[in-house]
DNA sequence: CTGAAAGCGCTTACAG
DNA sequence: CTGAAAGCGCTTACAG
């Protein structure tokens, strides 16, 4: 392959001087005469150069690279997540591998692993909907390896996190619902050993007490972040004598599941189910009626989780930061009554 | 940080022997005493030795990473794309390092350098929709990089390449709205200067010949594969006086965001416009009429696509392939006109 | 301001 | 079967 790579040694011997004189012409480290330093630069742009990394990162016993774990990149959140990551590294002279958990805690596993083994200075992660145990994060907590959360995090770790105000935006949903008329919300969770979905269900409870509106169980479905029992509760709440009033879905693609079962079954959208998703993806405004979503800025999260990891990485910022950056609700026809 | 990294130097000391014998053992290399082989192995799990891939690569020019250039994550075909390419690599014990274009020719030529910086072992690349000439990659090319192009190929390169069958698929659902009684059929093409945009053009081309209908240019947008001038074309061709019966978009956004503007306007779909479009994005059943549309096998393009290049890097396999994967047209309410 | 030397952690011909 | 040595390409105290 790459047959002619040239290295500082090409140059030393063309320019009759020492390797030691080259590397630091090109790092442009020390004091060092301008005139060698020019003929230098001049020659490795000439030869076109390129240092190799991989010696620096041997070196250096640092690979200016960062790993980050997320469920999964065809989840338009991660996916944004990810560009701000991606930008916010770049910027600051880092490369980015990226795995993904497929929300399973074995691949989870899997990938800390690869991660480790590749040697990364840091790490992102937001974590799949099945961990409910966190001690494989914690052992390379322990050994001192610097880690940022970013929306599912992990809150009892002393490590900086960034999220969203899961709390407050679930309960604004939920009140937004109630001042539409709606008494009984039926929910569809997120898994509950999740801080964030822990927080967003809080906020539902709580709007739902500070009206004084009784807690329905039967109206709650903890479900993980796959589909596959939306389809099941849908047609369950169809039912019921009393039947539901409104949903609040934990992302879109369950809002639209139920937005769908319920139109195919003759319910009106809002007037009998209200609803109101979570992401804000491009589809909720093309859906008839537009959906009502939580409009979080993914990628305004995933650069203030590099930049906190990088800080960490090269200026061994040591402090634990937690961050919280303001979702917004995004009401649209689901849900807004214009009866009431 | 990671203060007691350990290495085959520790081991080689603990257990009194040479750290030569000890990278043997490890590596299971050549003939080894079984015994020392065992302790050393013992030791190492013990130690929880992880070899420094870094000094590895150093020393075996090689990194296995793959390098990833695609337009942008968040467009489902790529995530999907994205999928199936980690998979195939990670079976091989490949990274994988992903970089956005984000549909520009500039980022995309700093991607590409920086790919080249980290020493990667091959490329895997599918162009940006500003991508008109192709000289950033001929230079990587001659250099004697594997790289293999997927989706959006180089046709003239003589490089492997894997593709979808644009032009068959393209004739199929063009034919299709045919077949509904469409004959002022529009169409939103791809940049032109893509082979697999011209393809899919072609495809629609031939199938009105074949139909003996008459090609209307004043039908035809030629798009880049963002939405901005989408909103204006389907105003524009609301106000002829021979409206089009029928739109073929290139990208279920696009199809949407028409269907969306004409369902405005009071036009029926598919009756007064019959809408395809491309990609089968999750959504497209949701809305009202579901969205007909071309379900692509990014996954498969992925993995074929990261196979083909990890055969070049590990065996040296030169020959230039071209795969072909099969897409499939999915038909919808947007198009099926129960009326015919 | 510059060079010789050591070293990052590993692998691998070369002897024995 | 094992060890000493060289080397991958770079950086950086240490002398001068």
């Amino acid at each position: 392959m790459r047959k002619t790579t040239i290295t500082i040694k090409d140059i030393a011997r063309q320019l009759g001087i020492s390797k030691s004189t080259v590397s630091r012409a090109l790092s442009g480290h020390s004091d060092i005469n301008e005139e060698t330093k020019k003929r230098v630069l001049e020659l490795a742009t000439r030869l076109e150069y390129q240092p190799n990394i991989i010696a620096v990162n041997l070196k250096q016993q640092r690979t200016n690279t960062i790993g980050v774990i997320i469920p999964e990149t065809v989840n338009r959140f991660f996916a944004k997540a990810v560009g701000g990551i991606q930008h916010a590294a770049n910027l600051a002279g880092f490369n980015v591998i990226i795995c993904q958990s497929d929300e399973s805690l074995v691949t989870e596993k899997k990938n800390l692993q690869a991660l480790l083994a590749s040697r990364v200075d840091g790490l992102l992660v937001s974590v799949s909907g099945e961990t409910d145990h966190f001690d494989h994060f914690e052992t390379v907590i322990n050994k001192g390896m610097p880690i940022v959360f970013f929306d599912r995090v992990v809150e009892s770790f002393a490590v900086s996190q960034v999220i969203s105000n899961n709390y407050d935006i679930s309960k604004e949903a939920t009140q937004h619902l109630i001042k539409q008329g709606c008494r009984r919300i039926a929910i569809i969770a997120g898994p509950q050993h999740l801080s964030n979905s822990r927080n967003r269900f809080r906020g539902y409870l709580d709007a739902l007490k500070e009206a004084d509106i009784p807690l329905q169980e039967r109206l709650i479905l903890h479900s993980n972040f796959k589909l596959v029992r939306v389809g099941e509760f849908a047609r369950y709440l169809a039912t019921l004598k009393e039947k539901p009033d409104a949903v609040f879905a934990i992302n879109d693609m369950a809002a639209l599941e139920m937005m769908h079962i319920f139109k195919n079954m003759g319910l009106k959208i809002p007037d009998d189910i209200a609803i109101v998703g979570f992401n804000n993806e491009a589809i909720c405004k093309y859906v008839d009626p537009p959906l009502s979503s939580i409009e979080h800025p993914a990628d305004e999260l995933g650069k203030m989780a590099a930049e906190l990891l990088i800080g960490q990485i090269t200026k061994g910022e040591a402090m634990a930061m937690r961050h919280c950056i303001n979702s917004r609700l995004v009401i649209r026809g689901s849900s807004y009554r214009q009866t009431t």
